[in-house]
This record gives C-alpha cells, structure tokens and sequence, in this order.
DNA sequence: GTGAAAGCGCTAACAC
DNA sequence: GTGTTAGCGCTTTCAC
C-alpha cells in the first residue's frame, strides 16, 4: 500500500480511502490512485485489515457434515442472503466429531468471521459455557446451548408428530421409526424425532412397540439401508416406517425395493427435511418439511442484528421455532 | 497476550513460545503460563499471528455448488487430509458465478488460506493470468488454466467413452447423452464428456445422430427430469442414455418411470460421478467412477509440495490426469 | 532459558 | 481534500 503511495504521490491514507470507498477524496486523486493500484496489481492485507479494524467481511457457517443434502441445501439458502449484505459465507465442517466441533471454536478461530452460524451435535451447553466467544453467533440444531445465545430451531416434535398422525390416520398401526431412541431424556435431533412420534401413537391411543424403534449409527442411506434390512430380517412386522431424514429414508426406500414390498401398498414411508431429492425418488418420497426457508431468513435477521451493535451484545437473547408441515407425496396413502 | 504475560509474570515472547509448542522453556515455567491461560481464558488472535507470521492454518476450498453430491464429496475426502496435516479445511461456493469466482480470487482474500484448492467454472485462462496469486493453488476441473499452475483433472473423455463404449457394446444404438453439447470445442465438462460420447461412436462406426444430444441449463436431477420429458415428447427414439452427471441421472430415472420405459429393458442408463447415492436408487445407477480417491490424494500431494516452500514457487508445475473406469450397475445390461 | 525491541500492513483519530 | 501519528497483537531477531 505504501508502494502506491507513493507512486500515486499521495499518502497511504488516501489510499485507503479509495480503496474503501470512503467519501472526502477528488475525483481526480481517486483516479490516480486506481490506476497505480491496477499497475502494480495491489491487493489489500485483509489480515492487516482484520487486526486493525476487526473486520473481515466473512460470516462462518459451522456443520456437522455436508454429504448429506441437509445442511448443504441449508448453506446454499444462507449464501445468498450473506452476499446480500455484501459479506461472503464460508464453511467449516466438524463431521460430527466433538474433537473438530472444540478445535472450530477454540484457539481463536471464530474470530476471523463477523459473524458465525453453527450447529453442534457433540458440544453441550456445559462445554459451551468455557468458551469465551466474542463473535455474534446463532445456533441452530436441537442441542441446547447456554441461555446468552440466540437459537433457531426446528419443530422436530411438531413435524414428528404430524407425520405420525398421518400414517396412523392412513391405517398404519405398526409404524417403524428408523433412527430412533428407546430413550429420549436428551435434546438431540434422533429423541425430539421419537417424542413426536411418541405423542402422536399417545394421542391415537396406539401402543408402541419397542422393537419398532430402530437405533441407527448415522442418519447415511446406508444406515437406513440396514436397519430396514435388520428389521425385515427380525421377522417384526411394519405396515408404515417414520425415516428420520430423507437421506436415511432413500436407504429404506431402497432396502423395501430389494425385500419386494410394495410402497406405499404394504408399507408407507415419511423421510424428514424435504429435501429438493424427495421428488425425484422412486417413489416419490413425502417428507416433513420443516420450514427451511423462514429457518435460514431468521438466522440472518438474528445474525444481522448481533453484528450491528458492533462491542456490546446487549440485545437480549432469542429462540425462535420455525413451523414444520408436511408434504404428501408417493410414498403414503 | 501481554496480559497472560504479565500474570505470569514472564514476558510475551515466553508466553508466545509456550502457545506454539517450541522448546526452550523451563518445564516450569511452561506450566505456569498454561495455567495463567486457561485462567483467564486466554485465546491468540489469528489475525495478529496472520499478520506477523503469515500463515493461517487454513486450506481453502473454492467450489461452484455444494447441492449436488458431487463437490460435497469431495470435499469431506479433502477434509481429513487436509486435518491430518494439521491444518483445517474451509469451503466457499461461488453458484457458479463469474462474478463471485471472481470476487473469491480479489481483493487478496486468497491470502486467508495458507493454500487453495479451486474449481472454477466461469473464469477462463485469460481472467486467471490477471491476478497475482500470493498463495499455492492447485486447480481441479476442466477449464484450462495458465501453465503456470498445478492442475488436477479428471478423465472426462476417456470416462465418457468407457460409458458409451458399454451401451454400444451391448447393443444400444441410439444413445441419448443428457447435457451433451451440439459444439464441443470449448473445454468444459460438457464438451469434454460430449467428446468422449463421439469418440466411441466414431470407433464403433456408428453415426451421432444429434437429435439425442441433449443440452442443459444446469446438472440438477430436476435439470434431468426435464431433459428426459422433452426427448420423450419430441417423439425421437432412444435405447440408452449418458447423462453427464449422477444428479442428472437421478430425474432421468424418475422421468423414465413416468414414461413407464423400463430400465433397463427399453432404455440403459449411464450416470458419471460414481457418488455414494447411485447405491441407493430405483434401479441402481451405473455410473462413470472418476477416480474419486486419487482425485483427492494428488490435489493434497501436489498442494503440498507448493505449501512446503515458503515463499520461492521454484518447483515445477504438474498437470495431472486421474484415470476413470465404469461402475456397472443396475440401469445397464 | 528468558526478555527487549522492532515491525508485519493497515486504519481511527485528529491536524492541517 | 490530504497527511501525520499511533497502535491493533503477535513473532522474528538478537542480546543477555
């Protein structure tokens, strides 16, 4: 910068006021300089900017894994809206390992974004109240996190249950639900899934049969592939399977194709997140929408809001559920 | 850091050299300042440290899209070498936009990164020989880039010729390709991909008939399903198809079930991306397997060799082909 | 084994 | 409209 300066025959200054675009510069010195910029190929240190200034003009979008569609459809909806607001969105990954979701919030790191939007599976609220944070951050996800930090999240018992209610209006009365808990004392995704499950065969006055409970190791295709393989195996009869997530549901989809059963004649299927695949399944895949695009339009007015006081964080703290509905599509009566 | 410093009574430098692990300081000592850290919960700034010492200890990667399965594959492959180098990997999409190609590889925000990976879908050799690169790049992907840069490609003609060799070979004759191009002359994964269709009609002495060269505004499965519809509508007869990619495939399945065409009775299908979903679809895909693995390996082999040497770019610049060889599955005979 | 001084490249604040 | 000064928080270098 100095270098153009001094070739421009100004002051490093006004060479950032050009650069930034600050007002209080002739017209005549401004053209100067952008044309000694493009001569030397000058580029801004943005690590000098960032130290100096505090901003780096990147927001941070923390998950657990984007082969999924899930969260990969979820970072394309927030780019856009980032690059509205004349930012740029990056990602980081953590593949759902705790070790990677710490490292992402440690050493510093959340300092080089403006803001960050991050969802951990790992992390709880305890772990999270160590770590100083002096970014704006919103949660999303199910997990809990400390009560100073704005969340959105979800209707995952709503949209459970919703699902649920339909296959049992429908006739189903031995409902499979892949990716279940027997056990759902916790707030993670796979418990809120199985409560609304829960509440809807409570409401039916329909008992549920734990061995329709199906534990999986991942929410993959190919776990849902196994578990419906398992389950047929086991010689436990299902009329209807309740797939915690679309990606998981193509495995059971899939896995019904290979034991001959007919869907939705001998069994119908619900996937959760609508993803844009669902529609292009064979069967179509109907799935519990779960307002995926009033989720990321609140995160970015939370977002926006946290980055507009720059120091101070005294705006107070929200939560906000997003509504969850569901699309009918093949794959149920 | 003064602070820590100060507390401990040591000097910044001491704190320093305990944060970064170097040797030659007192055991005791070391525990002291890691106490006095952790007390008041101390974090560098990576800015500071970016300024100063230039690295960052992140890669980044540059992609057009995250949707599709394809570069969010590849992206969680490049993930954990990248981590088990000690550094960490950090994604931008730039939707396939010029403009945001252009904006990601300015304003010296390449310089974030300690190396890059990028694919870049709009930018030409031309655009790229403009900007003054700081940081190590590879590049992926077929557009051409300046001989001054590593380049990593896939086989996109020869996997395209496998593909149509083996619906050729067993007996397909008129062979649609989905996302073809009518002009191949430019070198982008169309034309490549449409290149090597041609290829193999030529050795097989079968004429192209061009009615079945399909083009398409985008590689989504809905991009596919629409293609599918209007061949299917346009009365022009196939036996198979070649669709340029699985995502593609995937709404050519599901059209093709519309049309009640059996796969593959009536018409074979080919996808290219060998993604983990082919696995799961009604019928299976067969698909093009682009060498995923070692795709992933020489972009990190040859990203570090260029991080290794810290400032002189000496070595040589290597232009690598990744071999690609076909996946039969269901959707073929 | 530890510390003091200097400076990375930028921008906020203020002077002219 | 433009320049000067100071300092963001680290690490490199060299002295002790």
């Amino acid at each position: 910068m100095i270098d153009v300066a001094r070739e421009a025959g100004v002051s490093a200054m006004t060479v950032s006021n050009v650069i930034n675009g600050r007002p209080g510069v002739s017209a005549d010195t401004r053209l100067r300089v952008l044309a000694t910029i493009a001569d030397l190929g000058y580029q801004v240190n943005l690590a000098a900017r960032h130290l100096r200034a505090g901003r780096t003009g990147a927001v941070g979008l923390i998950v657990p894994d984007l082969d999924g569609p899930y969260y990969a459809q979820l970072a394309t909806r927030l780019a856009r809206g980032v690059e509205r607001r004349g930012l740029h969105l990056v990602l980081e990954r953590t593949g759902a390992s705790a070790e990677r979701e710490l490292e992402a919030i440690s050493f510093g790191r959340l300092r080089m974004y403006d803001g960050v939007i991050m969802s951990l599976l790992r992390l709880d609220s305890a772990d999270l109240e160590q770590v100083r944070f002096e970014t704006p951050v919103v949660f999303i996800g199910e997990r809990p996190v400390p009560e100073t930090f704005d969340h959105v999240m979800m209707d995952n018992v709503g949209g459970a249950r919703l699902a649920t209610e339909h296959l049992l209006t429908t006739g189903a009365r031995r409902i499979a639900v892949i990716g279940g808990k027997h056990d759902d004392h916790v707030d993670d995704m796979p418990s809120l899934r199985t409560r609304g499950y829960r509440q809807a065969h409570a409401e039916a006055g329909v008992e549920v049969d734990e061995r329709l409970v199906i534990e999986v190791e991942s929410f993959s295709s190919r776990s849902g592939y196994e578990a419906t393989t398992r389950l047929h195996e086991s010689g436990v009869a299902f009329d209807a399977a309740f797939v915690l997530t679309d990606a998981a549901a193509m495995g059971v989809l899939r896995a019904l194709a290979d034991l001959g059963v007919d869907v939705p004649g001998d069994a119908q299927v619900v996937g959760f997140d609508n993803g844009t695949e669902t529609d292009f399944l064979v069967p179509r895949l109907s799935s519990v929408e779960p307002g995926n695009e009033a989720m990321a339009d609140t995160i970015l007015d939370l977002l926006d809001r946290r980055m507009a006081v720059p120091g101070a964080d005294g705006a107070a703290q929200v939560t906000t559920m997003v509504n969850a509905r569901l699309v009918l599509r093949e794959t149920t009566r």
